[in-house]
DNA sequence: ATGAAAGCGCTAACAG
DNA sequence: CTGTTAGCGCTTTCAT
């Protein structure tokens, strides 16, 4: 018995294909009456339209593509992964599928495979390249592509956290819970997320203040963070703010090496959490995003593209302040 | 200019479309000379065949499903990934891409939506639950499916790791690097894993002439596992073989707590390597297998599956021995 | 409101 | 060795 058609349904009921069609599909104008006959016909028998049937018809495949990283460092793998849960989340409520491929570093061959064979009909990135050469390429064939997380490029459609407003809020919870002269550390200033983040951090040192905050920009080796710590400690700083969960992570091992003592004599968030702040014995305060609902918003908001609908840049506010065992 | 179609060759070369098709297929009889000469513009003009299209005609959509846990414990995911790196690896080079699902507890919906829309012509499993109602779909509709890892099901094509090997090799050489008397703890005696790497750790000290050796099964939380080490210490063992990383993690804790010197007075190694035993301060000795490659044998057999060709369970042999910091 | 017919781009008998 | 002819299952003008 395999598959029954939409013809099959058509000669069934003494109608014709486009009718079928009509009523399964909402488009044209059909009585509602015989719309009701046949879906409900059609639900009797159990009918699934044959995906790749209407796709070549319409030209589409109902299948978006996701870019994945290469490599398995840890925290890059789990935001990515979380991301995925959401994003085929979000594109099989929209009868979507994902296809997904594997980047082979900056380079574009994996995305030209399926675009060039028309394999899907947009495609959501989940980390970009300063340069990135497969947006240059995803810009030249029209296909609709979506950004997760914060690019450069202002043509790109992104789909982003609130780094602004988490930055913001851990701060000024913080500064609530006693910290009097915070210090913000790392992060590549030449990245947007970071200019983000920083601005958050000011805006809430600046309502509660504060002067002449430090921040140490970069800070990409022990060395660098030791020294910025000593500079911080004479300047009686009682808490580190860190921009990811890397940085977080040096600073505290470079407070533990000076005897510093964490929450008591200093307090430490991360403005990213990630799983390595919560193993085992450190537990470390952080600002928590939802990558599941940015994966479903980026599956949204590409699924519109590709309906010509009109998108706009949109930034998840969905996060939470964790406050753990390093902040007071 | 968009794309050019079959059809637009047959006619600028004045031949008929099926030569054409026949051309790039490689079937069918054709001669040397046309074949070149339709190769060479077809190349020429930037010819893509429309995979839609001919899914459409032959019933195939060049896609594989591959179902990924939901959740994101740390080496699980890692697991996952490198298998689907090679996965997709394996699947493009056959001109197949990677449609992905995300499982959602041991339910059939995600695979159901998939197989019933023919989103993909089979389908990769990479863990399975004990009933495993997937398999048991899988089965009643009959497309084409493979297993990662140890199934107990004798019905479906599985790929798996050498466990047997590995355990054998690990405890073999352990052997030879002076371990008198080593004990194995740990595993599920009910999954097949667990005999595969029991008998390859029984093979090495039976081979080496040692006997009575300790095996103590179960072992999942850190009581018995301590009970577990009284009992081993007090019969001079001198080398714990651990089943999985979890065991191995636990063990770890449960001799530094009782003040056991690793590797001085005690060698540890674990049976499964994961990117927690390299973590920072410890490195345990482990039995790392290729994840990669196993992704690219399922893929492959796969295909070969949906190609009607026959196919029998696979053993990657593909494992390194690495002895770290926690042996001697 | 419904139907007929022409595709979407390719494959696969069946002829020649 | 090559061409003719029907499809694959659905959508979409254009009539009626």
């Amino acid at each position: 018995m395999g598959h029954i058609t939409l013809d099959d349904i058509a000669q069934d009921l003494g109608v014709s294909k486009t009718t079928v069609s009509r009523a399964m599909s909402g488009k044209g104008r059909i009585s509602e009456k015989t719309r009701q006959r046949i879906k409900d016909y059609a639900r009797e028998k159990g009918y699934r339209p044959n995906v790749q049937a209407r796709g070549l018809a319409q030209q589409r495949t109902y299948n978006i593509a996701v870019v994945s990283p290469q490599d398995s460092c840890v925290s890059e793998l789990t935001f990515f992964h979380k991301c995925l849960v959401g994003i085929t989340d979000g594109a099989e409520k929209e009868g979507y599928n994902v296809i997904i491929t594997v980047e082979r570093g900056n380079r574009t061959d994996e995305l030209e495979q399926i675009v060039e064979n028309s394999k899907a009909d947009g495609v959501i990135l989940t980390r970009t390249f300063y340069d990135d050469r497969r947006i240059e390429y995803l810009k030249s064939s029209d296909i609709p592509y979506v950004v997760i997380g914060s690019t450069q490029d202002g043509d790109s459609v992104r789909v982003d956290n609130d780094n602004f407003g988490g930055s913001y809020e851990m701060t000024r919870l913080l500064i609530e819970h006693g910290a009097k002269y915070p210090a913000l550390i790392g992060g590549d200033p030449e990245l947007l997320v970071t200019t983000q983040r920083h601005d958050g951090f000011m805006k809430a040192v600046d309502e509660a203040g504060i002067e002449d905050v430090l921040y140490f920009p970069g800070s990409l080796d022990d060395g660098t963070v030791t020294s910025d710590i000593d500079i911080s400690m004479k300047r009686d700083v009682d808490c580190f703010i860190c921009m990811d969960e890397e940085i977080t992570l040096m600073t505290l091992t470079a407070l533990r090496t000076r005897g510093i003592l964490v929450p008591e004599q200093i307090s430490v968030a991360s403005l990213y959490d990630s799983a390595l702040l919560t193993n085992g014995d450190r537990s470390v305060s952080a600002v928590a995003y939802d990558e599941m609902y940015l994966g479903q918003a980026a599956a949204g908001t590409l699924i519109r593209l590709i309906n010509n609908e009109t998108v706009a840049d949109m930034t998840s506010n969905s996060f939470a302040i964790k406050l753990r065992d390093t902040t007071r």
